[in-house]
DNA sequence: CTGGTAAGTCACTCAATAGTGACTTACATT
DNA sequence: AATGTAAGTCACTATTGAGTGACTTACCAG
Protein backbone atom coordinates (compact mmCIF):
# COMPACT_ATOMS: atom_id res chain seq x y z
CA UNK A 1 0.00 0.00 0.00
CA UNK A 2 1.72 3.03 -1.34
CA UNK A 3 1.60 6.54 1.05
CA UNK A 4 -1.35 7.90 -1.54
CA UNK A 5 -4.35 9.94 0.53
CA UNK A 6 -6.16 10.05 -2.70
CA UNK A 7 -6.16 6.61 -3.53
CA UNK A 8 -6.55 5.87 0.37
CA UNK A 9 -9.88 7.91 0.33
CA UNK A 10 -11.24 6.27 -2.80
CA UNK A 11 -10.45 2.91 -1.79
CA UNK A 12 -12.68 4.29 1.29
CA UNK A 13 -15.86 5.56 -0.59
CA UNK A 14 -15.11 2.57 -3.20
CA UNK A 15 -15.61 0.22 -0.13
CA UNK A 16 -18.46 2.03 1.85
CA UNK A 17 -20.26 2.06 -2.00
CA UNK A 18 -20.27 -1.89 -2.11
CA UNK A 19 -21.08 -2.68 1.32
CA UNK A 20 -24.11 -0.34 1.49
CA UNK A 21 -24.88 -1.83 -1.85
CA UNK A 22 -24.68 -5.12 -0.72
CA UNK A 23 -26.14 -5.14 3.05
CA UNK A 24 -27.28 -1.85 3.28
CA UNK A 25 -26.59 1.38 4.54
CA UNK A 26 -26.39 -0.03 8.63
CA UNK A 27 -23.71 -2.23 7.29
CA UNK A 28 -21.35 0.35 6.66
CA UNK A 29 -19.83 1.18 9.61
CA UNK A 30 -16.58 2.25 10.53
CA UNK A 31 -15.01 -1.35 11.62
CA UNK A 32 -16.60 -2.75 8.31
CA UNK A 33 -15.79 -0.27 5.68
CA UNK A 34 -12.23 -0.29 7.14
CA UNK A 35 -11.60 -3.78 6.69
CA UNK A 36 -13.24 -3.77 3.30
CA UNK A 37 -11.11 -0.97 2.05
CA UNK A 38 -7.96 -2.77 3.30
CA UNK A 39 -7.05 0.01 5.72
CA UNK A 40 -6.92 1.19 9.10
CA UNK A 41 -9.82 2.48 10.64
CA UNK A 42 -7.69 5.49 11.99
CA UNK A 43 -7.31 6.94 8.52
CA UNK A 44 -11.22 7.20 8.15
CA UNK A 45 -11.54 9.39 11.24
CA UNK A 46 -8.74 11.56 9.98
CA UNK A 47 -9.91 11.65 6.34
CA UNK A 48 -13.66 12.22 6.82
CA UNK A 49 -14.17 12.76 10.83
CA UNK A 50 -16.28 10.02 11.14
CA UNK A 51 -19.06 7.55 10.24
CA UNK A 52 -21.58 10.65 10.15
CA UNK A 53 -19.19 12.69 8.19
CA UNK A 54 -17.96 9.57 5.73
CA UNK A 55 -21.90 9.17 4.69
CA UNK A 56 -22.12 12.58 3.81
CA UNK A 57 -19.19 12.31 1.40
CA UNK A 58 -20.26 9.48 -0.22
CA UNK A 59 -23.65 10.85 -0.77
CA UNK A 60 -22.22 13.87 -2.39
CA UNK A 61 -19.00 12.34 -4.08
CA UNK A 62 -21.31 9.35 -5.78
CA UNK A 63 -24.04 8.98 -7.36
CA UNK A 64 -25.99 7.78 -4.33
CA UNK A 65 -29.37 8.48 -6.49
CA UNK A 66 -29.31 7.77 -10.07
CA UNK A 67 -29.08 10.78 -12.75
CA UNK A 68 -31.65 11.05 -15.16
CA UNK A 69 -31.58 12.73 -18.53
CA UNK A 70 -34.15 15.15 -18.44
CA UNK A 71 -35.28 16.46 -21.84
CA UNK A 72 -33.94 19.70 -22.43
CA UNK A 73 -34.69 21.39 -25.83
CA UNK A 74 -38.21 21.47 -27.08
CA UNK A 75 -39.01 18.88 -29.03
CA UNK A 76 -42.30 19.22 -31.22
CA UNK A 77 -43.42 15.56 -31.15
CA UNK A 78 -43.22 15.05 -27.69
CA UNK A 79 -46.11 14.82 -25.25
CA UNK A 80 -46.27 16.05 -21.31
CA UNK A 81 -47.38 12.04 -20.60
CA UNK A 82 -44.71 10.78 -22.95
CA UNK A 83 -42.48 13.41 -21.57
CA UNK A 84 -43.35 12.38 -17.96
CA UNK A 85 -43.66 8.39 -18.33
CA UNK A 86 -40.33 8.22 -20.09
CA UNK A 87 -39.05 10.04 -16.62
CA UNK A 88 -41.04 8.37 -14.48
CA UNK A 89 -39.64 4.82 -15.96
CA UNK A 90 -35.77 5.71 -16.13
CA UNK A 91 -36.24 6.42 -12.77
CA UNK A 92 -37.62 2.99 -11.67
CA UNK A 93 -35.44 1.22 -14.03
CA UNK A 94 -32.37 2.90 -12.53
CA UNK A 95 -32.94 2.09 -9.43
CA UNK A 96 -33.93 -1.18 -9.74
CA UNK A 97 -30.64 -1.85 -11.55
CA UNK A 98 -28.43 0.20 -9.02
CA UNK A 99 -27.97 -1.23 -5.59
CA UNK A 100 -26.29 1.54 -4.07
CA UNK A 101 -29.54 4.04 -5.16
CA UNK A 102 -32.29 1.10 -4.25
CA UNK A 103 -30.63 0.92 -0.59
CA UNK A 104 -30.10 4.90 -0.38
CA UNK A 105 -34.00 5.39 -1.37
CA UNK A 106 -34.89 2.82 1.48
CA UNK A 107 -32.83 4.71 3.92
CA UNK A 108 -34.63 8.01 2.66
CA UNK A 109 -37.95 6.61 3.40
CA UNK A 110 -36.66 4.67 6.51
CA UNK A 111 -34.65 7.04 8.69
CA UNK A 112 -33.84 10.50 9.77
CA UNK A 113 -30.32 10.82 9.98
CA UNK A 114 -27.58 12.95 8.44
CA UNK A 115 -27.54 10.47 5.51
CA UNK A 116 -31.37 10.21 4.89
CA UNK A 117 -31.48 13.83 4.57
CA UNK A 118 -28.33 14.06 2.14
CA UNK A 119 -30.35 11.54 -0.27
CA UNK A 120 -33.08 13.34 0.11
CA UNK A 121 -31.69 16.15 -1.10
CA UNK A 122 -30.57 14.86 -4.19
CA UNK A 123 -33.73 13.52 -4.56
CA UNK A 124 -35.69 16.70 -4.34
CA UNK A 125 -32.83 18.95 -6.19
CA UNK A 126 -33.56 15.99 -9.23
CA UNK A 127 -37.62 16.25 -8.98
CA UNK A 128 -37.09 20.19 -9.53
CA UNK A 129 -35.33 19.97 -12.32
CA UNK A 130 -37.59 17.81 -13.75
CA UNK A 131 -40.62 19.74 -12.97
CA UNK A 132 -38.93 22.71 -14.75
CA UNK A 133 -37.73 21.16 -17.60
CA UNK A 134 -41.56 19.57 -18.03
CA UNK A 135 -42.61 23.28 -17.61
CA UNK A 136 -40.49 24.62 -19.97
CA UNK A 137 -40.91 22.08 -22.73
CA UNK A 138 -44.74 21.73 -22.42
CA UNK A 139 -47.74 24.49 -21.53
CA UNK A 140 -49.34 22.54 -18.81
CA UNK A 141 -53.25 23.59 -18.06
CA UNK A 142 -53.51 25.17 -15.07
CA UNK A 143 -56.27 22.47 -13.51
CA UNK A 144 -53.17 19.84 -13.00
CA UNK A 145 -51.31 20.08 -9.84
CA UNK A 146 -47.78 19.08 -11.37
CA UNK A 147 -45.99 19.02 -8.12
CA UNK A 148 -48.21 16.26 -6.47
CA UNK A 149 -48.65 14.22 -9.39
CA UNK A 150 -45.11 14.06 -10.08
CA UNK A 151 -44.67 13.43 -6.18
CA UNK A 152 -47.21 10.52 -6.27
CA UNK A 153 -46.13 8.92 -9.39
CA UNK A 154 -42.32 9.22 -8.86
CA UNK A 155 -43.23 7.44 -5.51
CA UNK A 156 -44.98 4.89 -7.12
CA UNK A 157 -41.98 4.39 -9.33
CA UNK A 158 -39.59 4.45 -6.65
CA UNK A 159 -41.65 2.42 -4.58
CA UNK A 160 -41.95 -0.58 -7.72
CA UNK A 161 -38.21 -0.46 -7.87
CA UNK A 162 -38.13 -1.37 -4.12
CA UNK A 163 -40.61 -3.78 -4.00
CA UNK A 164 -38.75 -5.18 -7.01
CA UNK A 165 -35.78 -5.62 -4.83
CA UNK A 166 -37.15 -8.53 -2.42
CA UNK A 167 -38.57 -11.75 -2.24
CA UNK A 168 -42.77 -11.46 -2.95
CA UNK A 169 -44.95 -12.82 -0.43
CA UNK A 170 -47.29 -15.09 -2.96
CA UNK A 171 -50.00 -14.01 -4.85
CA UNK A 172 -48.62 -11.18 -5.64
CA UNK A 173 -46.55 -9.83 -8.88
CA UNK A 174 -42.96 -11.08 -8.27
CA UNK A 175 -41.09 -7.89 -9.50
CA UNK A 176 -37.66 -9.55 -10.00
CA UNK A 177 -39.37 -11.27 -12.85
CA UNK A 178 -38.90 -9.55 -15.97
CA UNK A 179 -42.31 -9.99 -17.08
CA UNK A 180 -44.43 -9.36 -14.05
CA UNK A 181 -42.02 -5.66 -14.08
CA UNK A 182 -42.97 -5.31 -17.32
CA UNK A 183 -46.64 -5.65 -16.60
CA UNK A 184 -45.79 -2.85 -13.54
CA UNK A 185 -44.11 -0.94 -15.98
CA UNK A 186 -47.08 -1.13 -18.22
CA UNK A 187 -49.55 -0.32 -15.78
CA UNK A 188 -47.37 3.00 -14.70
CA UNK A 189 -47.37 3.74 -18.56
CA UNK A 190 -51.05 3.62 -19.23
CA UNK A 191 -51.39 5.25 -15.70
CA UNK A 192 -49.81 8.41 -16.49
CA UNK A 193 -51.38 8.68 -20.34
CA UNK A 194 -54.53 8.25 -19.03
CA UNK A 195 -54.04 11.42 -16.40
CA UNK A 196 -52.18 13.46 -18.73
CA UNK A 197 -53.73 12.90 -22.08
CA UNK A 198 -53.14 9.96 -24.15
CA UNK A 199 -51.34 8.92 -27.20
CA UNK A 200 -52.07 5.11 -27.33
CA UNK A 201 -49.22 2.82 -26.00
CA UNK B 1 -44.98 -7.36 39.20
CA UNK B 2 -47.19 -9.89 39.79
CA UNK B 3 -45.85 -13.86 38.57
CA UNK B 4 -48.39 -13.62 35.58
CA UNK B 5 -46.96 -14.98 32.42
CA UNK B 6 -49.75 -13.42 30.27
CA UNK B 7 -49.45 -9.95 31.36
CA UNK B 8 -45.45 -9.97 31.02
CA UNK B 9 -45.69 -11.30 27.60
CA UNK B 10 -48.41 -8.62 26.48
CA UNK B 11 -45.87 -5.79 28.41
CA UNK B 12 -43.04 -7.16 26.19
CA UNK B 13 -45.41 -7.12 22.99
CA UNK B 14 -46.61 -3.75 24.03
CA UNK B 15 -42.85 -2.06 24.55
CA UNK B 16 -41.72 -3.89 21.17
CA UNK B 17 -44.41 -2.33 19.46
CA UNK B 18 -43.97 1.34 21.22
CA UNK B 19 -40.52 0.84 20.89
CA UNK B 20 -40.83 -0.12 16.96
CA UNK B 21 -43.07 3.25 16.36
CA UNK B 22 -40.99 5.53 18.05
CA UNK B 23 -37.46 4.64 16.54
CA UNK B 24 -37.72 2.17 14.39
CA UNK B 25 -37.45 -1.75 13.80
CA UNK B 26 -33.43 -2.07 15.01
CA UNK B 27 -34.09 0.05 18.05
CA UNK B 28 -36.11 -3.28 19.14
CA UNK B 29 -33.33 -5.13 20.79
CA UNK B 30 -33.76 -7.49 23.28
CA UNK B 31 -32.00 -5.65 25.92
CA UNK B 32 -34.14 -2.27 24.87
CA UNK B 33 -37.27 -3.91 24.89
CA UNK B 34 -37.03 -6.06 28.73
CA UNK B 35 -35.97 -2.56 29.73
CA UNK B 36 -38.56 -0.64 28.54
CA UNK B 37 -41.16 -3.29 29.47
CA UNK B 38 -39.92 -3.27 32.91
CA UNK B 39 -38.77 -7.44 32.58
CA UNK B 40 -35.67 -9.15 33.02
CA UNK B 41 -34.58 -10.56 29.44
CA UNK B 42 -34.62 -13.34 30.30
CA UNK B 43 -38.16 -13.59 30.14
CA UNK B 44 -38.22 -12.67 26.06
CA UNK B 45 -36.25 -15.83 25.50
CA UNK B 46 -37.76 -17.77 27.72
CA UNK B 47 -41.45 -16.96 26.32
CA UNK B 48 -40.34 -15.70 22.62
CA UNK B 49 -37.48 -17.67 22.03
CA UNK B 50 -35.36 -14.66 20.68
CA UNK B 51 -35.47 -11.57 18.86
CA UNK B 52 -36.40 -13.09 15.54
CA UNK B 53 -39.12 -14.84 17.12
CA UNK B 54 -40.28 -11.78 19.23
CA UNK B 55 -40.61 -9.99 16.34
CA UNK B 56 -42.41 -12.77 14.57
CA UNK B 57 -44.83 -12.63 17.81
CA UNK B 58 -44.98 -9.27 16.86
CA UNK B 59 -46.00 -9.20 13.48
CA UNK B 60 -48.81 -12.33 13.81
CA UNK B 61 -50.58 -11.23 17.37
CA UNK B 62 -50.48 -7.23 16.87
CA UNK B 63 -51.53 -5.33 13.68
CA UNK B 64 -48.44 -4.54 11.66
CA UNK B 65 -49.97 -4.10 8.78
CA UNK B 66 -53.65 -2.11 9.42
CA UNK B 67 -56.48 -3.71 8.46
CA UNK B 68 -58.68 -1.99 5.79
CA UNK B 69 -62.46 -1.91 5.54
CA UNK B 70 -62.91 -4.11 2.21
CA UNK B 71 -66.37 -3.03 0.35
CA UNK B 72 -68.08 -6.68 0.45
CA UNK B 73 -71.45 -6.61 -0.92
CA UNK B 74 -72.54 -5.29 -4.28
CA UNK B 75 -73.57 -1.90 -4.12
CA UNK B 76 -75.30 -0.94 -6.72
CA UNK B 77 -74.12 3.21 -6.88
CA UNK B 78 -69.80 2.27 -7.06
CA UNK B 79 -67.62 1.88 -9.22
CA UNK B 80 -64.60 -0.05 -9.73
CA UNK B 81 -62.66 3.85 -9.99
CA UNK B 82 -64.55 5.35 -6.50
CA UNK B 83 -63.67 1.63 -4.86
CA UNK B 84 -59.93 1.82 -6.07
CA UNK B 85 -59.31 5.23 -4.99
CA UNK B 86 -61.38 4.55 -1.41
CA UNK B 87 -59.30 1.45 -0.62
CA UNK B 88 -55.92 3.22 -1.45
CA UNK B 89 -56.80 6.61 0.53
CA UNK B 90 -57.63 4.14 3.34
CA UNK B 91 -54.17 2.84 2.98
CA UNK B 92 -52.13 5.82 2.97
CA UNK B 93 -54.10 7.35 6.13
CA UNK B 94 -53.83 4.35 7.93
CA UNK B 95 -50.21 3.96 7.44
CA UNK B 96 -50.29 8.20 7.90
CA UNK B 97 -51.90 7.85 11.04
CA UNK B 98 -49.96 4.90 12.67
CA UNK B 99 -46.42 4.87 13.10
CA UNK B 100 -46.05 1.29 14.11
CA UNK B 101 -47.55 0.39 10.77
CA UNK B 102 -45.08 2.92 8.53
CA UNK B 103 -42.13 1.77 10.48
CA UNK B 104 -43.10 -2.17 9.37
CA UNK B 105 -43.65 -0.57 5.77
CA UNK B 106 -40.64 1.12 5.93
CA UNK B 107 -38.82 -2.14 7.41
CA UNK B 108 -40.51 -4.26 4.43
CA UNK B 109 -38.72 -2.47 1.98
CA UNK B 110 -35.32 -2.06 3.04
CA UNK B 111 -34.56 -5.24 4.60
CA UNK B 112 -34.93 -8.89 4.11
CA UNK B 113 -35.27 -10.42 7.43
CA UNK B 114 -37.68 -12.70 8.81
CA UNK B 115 -40.06 -9.87 10.48
CA UNK B 116 -39.78 -8.53 6.66
CA UNK B 117 -41.14 -11.55 4.97
CA UNK B 118 -43.76 -11.49 7.96
CA UNK B 119 -44.71 -7.96 7.17
CA UNK B 120 -44.57 -8.50 2.63
CA UNK B 121 -46.70 -11.76 3.79
CA UNK B 122 -49.74 -9.45 5.56
CA UNK B 123 -49.45 -6.91 3.28
CA UNK B 124 -49.74 -9.50 0.21
CA UNK B 125 -52.68 -10.76 1.81
CA UNK B 126 -54.62 -7.39 1.81
CA UNK B 127 -53.46 -7.28 -1.46
CA UNK B 128 -55.20 -10.31 -2.90
CA UNK B 129 -58.51 -9.92 -0.23
CA UNK B 130 -58.87 -6.44 -2.11
CA UNK B 131 -58.29 -7.53 -6.00
CA UNK B 132 -60.86 -10.31 -4.96
CA UNK B 133 -63.33 -7.94 -3.24
CA UNK B 134 -62.69 -5.73 -6.52
CA UNK B 135 -63.63 -8.52 -8.86
CA UNK B 136 -66.69 -9.90 -7.16
CA UNK B 137 -68.12 -6.51 -7.04
CA UNK B 138 -67.57 -5.12 -10.35
CA UNK B 139 -67.05 -6.53 -13.61
CA UNK B 140 -62.91 -5.96 -14.84
CA UNK B 141 -62.85 -5.07 -18.55
CA UNK B 142 -60.09 -8.30 -19.29
CA UNK B 143 -57.75 -5.64 -20.86
CA UNK B 144 -57.05 -3.65 -17.33
CA UNK B 145 -54.30 -5.21 -15.49
CA UNK B 146 -56.08 -5.26 -12.49
CA UNK B 147 -53.50 -6.80 -10.12
CA UNK B 148 -50.22 -4.52 -11.93
CA UNK B 149 -52.55 -1.24 -11.38
CA UNK B 150 -53.30 -2.30 -7.84
CA UNK B 151 -49.76 -3.13 -7.24
CA UNK B 152 -48.51 0.22 -8.77
CA UNK B 153 -51.15 2.06 -7.30
CA UNK B 154 -50.50 0.99 -3.87
CA UNK B 155 -46.88 1.63 -3.94
CA UNK B 156 -47.84 5.37 -4.51
CA UNK B 157 -50.37 4.80 -1.19
CA UNK B 158 -47.47 3.38 0.41
CA UNK B 159 -44.59 5.66 -0.40
CA UNK B 160 -46.38 8.91 -0.25
CA UNK B 161 -47.45 8.10 3.62
CA UNK B 162 -43.70 7.28 3.96
CA UNK B 163 -42.37 10.53 2.89
CA UNK B 164 -45.08 12.35 4.70
CA UNK B 165 -43.23 11.14 7.53
CA UNK B 166 -39.75 12.28 6.74
CA UNK B 167 -38.56 16.13 6.73
CA UNK B 168 -38.63 17.39 2.91
CA UNK B 169 -35.47 18.31 1.48
CA UNK B 170 -37.22 22.10 -0.14
CA UNK B 171 -39.04 22.46 -3.24
CA UNK B 172 -41.09 19.83 -2.87
CA UNK B 173 -44.08 18.50 -1.37
CA UNK B 174 -44.19 18.84 2.20
CA UNK B 175 -46.62 15.69 3.21
CA UNK B 176 -46.84 16.18 6.72
CA UNK B 177 -48.13 19.62 6.25
CA UNK B 178 -52.14 18.79 5.85
CA UNK B 179 -52.73 21.06 2.90
CA UNK B 180 -49.76 19.15 0.67
CA UNK B 181 -51.37 15.92 1.56
CA UNK B 182 -54.87 16.43 0.10
CA UNK B 183 -53.12 17.83 -2.92
CA UNK B 184 -51.85 14.45 -3.05
CA UNK B 185 -54.51 12.66 -1.97
CA UNK B 186 -55.99 14.24 -5.42
CA UNK B 187 -53.57 13.61 -7.61
CA UNK B 188 -53.94 10.34 -6.41
CA UNK B 189 -57.76 10.15 -6.39
CA UNK B 190 -57.48 11.98 -10.47
CA UNK B 191 -55.07 9.41 -11.49
CA UNK B 192 -57.39 6.26 -10.35
CA UNK B 193 -60.18 7.76 -11.88
CA UNK B 194 -58.55 8.71 -15.28
CA UNK B 195 -57.24 5.29 -15.30
CA UNK B 196 -60.36 3.28 -14.40
CA UNK B 197 -63.12 5.19 -15.62
CA UNK B 198 -63.90 9.08 -14.35
CA UNK B 199 -67.09 10.04 -12.56
CA UNK B 200 -66.01 13.77 -11.63
CA UNK B 201 -64.27 14.13 -8.21
C1' DC C 1 -47.25 -29.23 55.36
C1' DT C 2 -44.55 -30.63 51.33
C1' DG C 3 -42.74 -30.78 46.84
C1' DG C 4 -42.69 -29.68 42.00
C1' DT C 5 -43.20 -26.29 38.48
C1' DA C 6 -43.01 -21.98 36.57
C1' DA C 7 -41.96 -16.84 37.29
C1' DG C 8 -38.64 -13.82 38.10
C1' DT C 9 -33.54 -12.23 39.41
C1' DC C 10 -28.49 -11.94 39.05
C1' DA C 11 -24.25 -12.27 37.05
C1' DC C 12 -21.96 -13.46 33.70
C1' DT C 13 -19.71 -14.47 28.47
C1' DC C 14 -18.60 -13.25 23.80
C1' DA C 15 -18.59 -10.32 19.88
C1' DA C 16 -18.86 -6.02 17.63
C1' DT C 17 -19.53 -1.16 17.87
C1' DA C 18 -17.41 3.95 17.74
C1' DG C 19 -13.69 6.43 18.97
C1' DT C 20 -8.70 7.92 20.81
C1' DG C 21 -3.59 8.27 22.10
C1' DA C 22 0.83 7.21 20.98
C1' DC C 23 3.84 5.37 18.02
C1' DT C 24 6.70 4.51 13.52
C1' DT C 25 8.04 5.38 8.86
C1' DA C 26 8.20 7.40 4.24
C1' DC C 27 9.21 11.39 1.74
C1' DA C 28 9.95 16.07 0.06
C1' DT C 29 12.13 20.43 1.24
C1' DT C 30 15.79 22.94 2.91
C1' DA D 1 22.34 14.88 5.77
C1' DA D 2 18.70 16.99 8.97
C1' DT D 3 13.96 17.81 9.74
C1' DG D 4 8.99 18.60 9.65
C1' DT D 5 4.81 16.75 8.01
C1' DA D 6 1.68 13.54 6.72
C1' DA D 7 0.64 8.43 6.00
C1' DG D 8 0.06 4.45 8.13
C1' DT D 9 0.22 1.05 12.42
C1' DC D 10 -0.86 -0.69 17.07
C1' DA D 11 -3.09 -1.03 21.19
C1' DC D 12 -6.29 0.40 23.86
C1' DT D 13 -11.07 2.24 26.13
C1' DA D 14 -15.94 2.27 26.82
C1' DT D 15 -20.53 0.84 25.31
C1' DT D 16 -23.84 -2.00 23.56
C1' DG D 17 -25.52 -5.98 21.40
C1' DA D 18 -27.44 -11.14 21.88
C1' DG D 19 -27.52 -14.93 24.56
C1' DT D 20 -26.83 -18.43 28.83
C1' DG D 21 -26.29 -20.79 33.56
C1' DA D 22 -27.51 -20.80 38.07
C1' DC D 23 -30.05 -19.04 41.49
C1' DT D 24 -34.38 -17.63 44.43
C1' DT D 25 -39.21 -17.29 45.26
C1' DA D 26 -44.16 -17.66 44.64
C1' DC D 27 -47.91 -20.65 44.12
C1' DC D 28 -50.74 -24.73 43.36
C1' DA D 29 -51.57 -29.86 43.84
C1' DG D 30 -51.37 -33.53 46.53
Amino acid sequence: MPRDRASTTARILDAAQTLIARDGVAAAGINAVAEAAGVDKVLLYRYFGGRTQLLRALARERAVWPALEVPAAADGDATLAGDVAALLLALARALRENPLARRAAAWQLAERDEFAREISAARAAQMRAIAAALRARHRVPPFLDLDAILAVLAGAAVHAALQGAAPPAGGELDLRRNDDWLRAERALRRTVEALLGAPEG
